[in-house]
RNA sequence: GGGCCGGUAGUCUAGCGGAAGGACGCCCGCCUCGCGCGCGGGAGAUCCCGGGUUCGAAUCCCGGCCGGUCCA
């Protein structure tokens, strides 16, 4: 049992439902069941139960934060719905996921505490019904009030809670006191979990308060240090309630609707069957009862029939899907998501391609952009945000649709060319297609019907594309040690010189540990280990029994581990380390370089761009980005230019650890560009002092300010995967060298052509001009001199073809003269020889394969068509012709 | 990083060892008051590049470049 000093205060009664079993709190003395669906159906639809005018959404989000505020809690900004912060998950799921799980765990304080926050969330749990049940959103807003209780800080738990969502509900919107039921409930997620209320009003759940306190390990519930109160107010829900619209898409998205409606000509159906549809697909679950069969029961309950329902609802439920879907991959857009087959990106892919198939099972034709573009005008007031997105994500919508219709175009030639002649397409075929040519089975079964085939989908189809790749994958991560971390048990962290000091070279420092005579452990070291794409430092330590050579230098646990060939140092000596200084120092260039580089990008192509991967090294570095199209030349020599003015400007570099919620606060989710660090302290790396240039959570070692690059030059841009671009570049003297040897290339080019290098390629067009005229009049020539040829030929009538011969050393003339001949004298054989080769072709009442025995009796070597052989012969003409008079009598 | 598929006139594509074919577009003519449609004719291709096998390679083999797709 769950109960606060609110039920005491407030005379509130605990009861059980008859149907759910659920236990449940109410003032409503006569309340006979728990208050939410599928047990009570919604009372709110036509008849509000919120008694103040709320007249936007925008309203309702700011009445909730500045109740909370006014209430001793700091208001904060939202996160972005893609969550950079972690690793397990790809989206923003909850409010409470933006402080997950460095929060929750402890590790790293709250922004504040207590706090409010609206946090736009996403969540495809429910794709499916989306549009259908008249409730379901992909995207939503959570408004939420945290409070983080530690051992030695308490701010409050269930009594404040639940008096806060009571006073909100009945105070802020004039819902009366025994309308509100409590639900007893337990909630998990996130690795979280605690007890919770339900928090429901006329059959509808408008908020959840979650007392976390326990966390999730191996299946069973532990205690943690912290409580955490959790809560979720769904904000459209709220709204939805307050308007008392058949469904929550007409209330949050209205005016979209409407003009959707008359752009479409979809007619609004009668406001009391969406009504009724809604409170009755409400209370049932189409993913039990099949959703054919959940058409016919709704129908049925109305009084209409199935059949008329089914025109009335699709294409609303098109149009619902549309408002709710553009408005999800509208906010993951803006925050960097780029529609492809991986990863986040495939979920804004598969919703665009959802919203895709709805208008064509409605059967309405529209593009998708447009409808975008109309969407992003009602967005724009309640995410700002989005709107200066607006023109990635109109072209991102532009190119998702024509690839779609690219692939459902392609689909049945594709799947043409893989029925057999059984018309029937195995599992095998199925999994191909979908493995080289993205057809989803789906797609490739109606397509195969349309071609009178069927398609044999297996139910494991998507298991069995993966097993398909797995053999690959084992043996891939070979661990960087063949020692493990007992081997440096009990060793002290090691002290990190090149941070202290990133222009060290050498140092002295005392041997540790040495394994094997091949990993070296130092209590200090200004060798860097491999690490956030930077790769190890190599040199030498010096040491009383000679020098070993530095190889690699690894991370194991706390301790940095040399990897040395050579006479290794005795534990507990000291030692010199010095480092191979020419390629840190490049290293170094490139790593520098990578920072000023990525910006550049993300400045001249737009905000979309985020790092997804990077490689430091020489004589070139690769910075994976995610865009959605390989850049333009223009493009390409307005980032280099940009990143070498940012060079050339000799903006200062510096790296500051700072705690993690000040970087967040101070430079946004645009430092994690490198991944997640799971640290409290971070370290950031500036470039370009108080107004910087760029600013990265970064481990590396760097300049000390961008005009020690050089030069910045990139030497190729290619597309890696759908929605990665790479940029192959160089630094430094390295970017001299690449330099010089283009340079070499275009000297030998100009050499050749006899110009001077600032003319080559005007001189070399010219030349090409001049090669295809002269081509062209060779053309022109050759074939007037085979017409000529071909009258001049006096063939021989023998009884069985009229025989001729020529002896020619162009094979093209040879061909033209053939075909000239051949068409007007259809019983015409013609020998063509050009030394040893012999060319045999014939009119068409003529077949050649007849006198090849006889030539083969001769010892010519070949064969051919109908019409045509060729072939070798090392003996005369005459004797050619001796062996086909013969054949040919 | 790996697997698979592909690269043939301006565009799309057939051919997959024996003289490179079609459609759209382009040019000319006929028809029409004119446009379109229709009919007739024409120009347009280093068959991605480099090697190999073969009497013969767009086609088969090897290597490279580019694109697509799936998995990391």
């Amino acid at each position: 049992m769950l109960s606060t000093k609110l039920f005491e205060l407030e005379r509130f009664h605990r009861k059980q439902c008859p149907i759910c079993k659920s236990y449940f709190w109410t003032k409503n003395q006569a309340q006979e069941y728990c208050g939410d669906q599928p047990c009570v159906p919604y009372g709110f639809i036509g008849n509000s139960p919120v008694r103040v005018s709320v007249e936007s959404i925008k309203e309702l989000r700011e009445r909730f934060l500045s109740f909370f505020e006014k209430r001793g809690h700091t208001r904060i900004k939202r996160y972005p719905v893609v969550a950079r912060w972690r690793d397990d998950v790809f989206l923003v799921g909850a409010s409470i996921y933006d402080f997950q799980p460095w929060v929750t765990s402890g590790a790293v304080p709250p922004p504040a505490n207590p706090l409010t926050i609206s946090q736009p969330s996403i969540r495809l749990t429910d794709v499916d019904k989306v549009g259908r049940s008249g409730r379901h959103l992909t995207g939503f807003e959570m408004m939420a009030h945290h409070a983080f209780n530690y051992p030695d800080k308490f701010i409050y738990w269930i009594d404040k809670t639940t008096e806060y969502a009571y006073e909100f509900f009945t105070k802020e919107l004039g819902v009366a006191e025994d309308e509100i039921t409590f639900k007893e409930s337990i909630w998990e997620g996130g690795g979280n979990a605690g007890e919770s209320f339900e928090v429901l009003v006329r059959g509808l759940e408008v908020a959840t308060l979650v007392f976390m306190h326990y966390e999730m390990r191996d299946g069973k519930y532990v205690e943690l240090p912290l409580k955490i109160v959790d809560t979720g107010y769904g904000l459209e829900r709220i709204y939805w309630m307050a308007k008392g619209t058949p469904t929550v898409y007409d209330a949050v998205f209205g005016p979209y609707l409407s003009a959707l409606r008359s752009k479409l000509g979809v007619q609004e159906p009668p406001r009391d069957v969406l009504g009724k549809a809604s409170v009755y697909f409400g209370q049932m679950d189409p993913e039990v009862l099949g959703l054919e069969r959940a058409y016919d029961e709704v129908a049925k309950r109305i009084g209409i029939s199935p059949q008329e329902f089914r025109e009335v609802m699709r294409p609303q439920e098109a149009l619902y899907v549309l408002a709710d879907h553009s408005r999800t991959v509208s906010w993951m857009i803006a925050d960097g998501v780029i529609p492809s087959n991986t990863g986040a990106g495939y979920l804004a892919r598969l919703l665009i391609r959802r919203m895709l198939r709805g208008l064509w099972l409605a059967g309405i034709e529209a593009s998708l952009v447009e409808l975008f573009d109309l969407h992003l005008k009602y967005l724009r007031d309640d995410y700002p945000e989005v709107w200066d997105s607006r023109d990635v994500i109109l072209e991102l919508i532009d190119l998702e649709e024509k690839r779609y219709k690219e692939v459902l175009r392609a689909a049945p030639d594709i799947v043409k060319r893989y029925l057999g002649r059984a018309k029937v397409l195995k599992a095998d075929d199925l999994i191909e297609l979908y493995d080289s040519f993205g057809v989803p089975p789906e797609v490739a079964r109606e397509a195969a019907r349309k071609l009178g085939g069927e398609a044999e989908v297996p139910d494991d189809f998507y298991s069995r594309v993966a097993a398909r790749h797995q053999a690959k994958r084992s043996g891939e991560e070979k661990p960087k040690l063949d020692i493990g971390l007992t081997s440096v048990a009990g060793l002290p962290r090691t002290r990190e010189l090149f941070y202290e000091d990133p222009y060290m070279r050498s140092f002295r420092a005392k041997v540790l540990r040495v394994i094997g005579g091949k990993y070296v452990v130092l209590d200090a070291t200004a060798f860097y280990p491999e690490g956030g794409g930077q790769p190890a430092d190599h040199g030498v330590i010096r040491h009383k029994g000679g020098e070993a050579k530095v190889v690699d230098v690894q991370r194991l646990g706390n301790v940095i581990v040399h990897v040395v060939e050579g006479p290794a140092p005795a534990e507990g000596e000291e030692v010199e380390g010095e480092i191979d200084w020419d390629r840190r120092i490049s290293l170094m260039r490139m790593h520098t370089g990578t920072h000023v580089l990525i910006q550049s990008i993300r400045r001249v192509l737009g905000k979309h761009i985020w790092q997804a991967g990077a490689q430091k090294d020489i004589p070139f570095s690769r910075l994976d980005v995610t865009h959605y199209k390989l850049p333009t030349e223009e493009e390409i020599a307005k980032i280099e230019r940009l990143a070498n003015e940012v060079v050339m400007s000799n903006l200062p570099v510096k790296a500051v650890v700072m705690p993690r919620n000040e970087a967040e606060a101070k430079y946004g989710f645009i430092i994690y560009q490198g991944g997640v660090v799971p640290a409290k302290d971070v370290r950031v790396l500036v470039i370009g002092g108080d107004e910087p240039y760029d600013v990265q959570a970064c481990g590396g070692t760097h300049l000390s300010n961008t005009g020690q690059i050089g030069l910045i030059k990139i030497a190729r841009v290619e597309r890696i995967a759908d929605g990665v671009v790479r940029f192959i570049f160089t630094t430094g003297k390295y970017a001299v060298e690449y330099v010089e040897r283009l340079e070499g290339e275009l000297g030998s080019i100009a050499k050749s052509l006899g110009a001077a290098r600032e003319e080559a390629a005007t001189q070399l067009k010219k030349y090409l001009d001049k090669y295809a005229e002269l081509e062209r009049r060779a053309k022109k020539y050759a074939a007037e001199y085979a017409r000529a040829l071909a009258r001049g030929l006096s063939p021989e009538k023998l009884a069985k073809a009229d025989l001729a011969y020529l002896e020619l050393d162009d094979e093209e003339v040879a061909k033209l003269i053939a075909a000239e001949a051949t068409s007007a004298n259809p019983r015409l054989l013609l020998v063509v020889k050009s030394g040893d080769r012999v060319s045999i072709y014939s009119g068409r009442e003529i077949d050649v394969g007849s006198v090849l025995p006889a030539l083969r009796g001769i010892g010519f070597k070949g064969g051919g068509s109908k019409t045509f052989a060729q072939g070798v012969y090392k003996g005369s003409g005459e004797d050619i012709l001796k062996a086909l008079r013969g054949a040919l009598s």
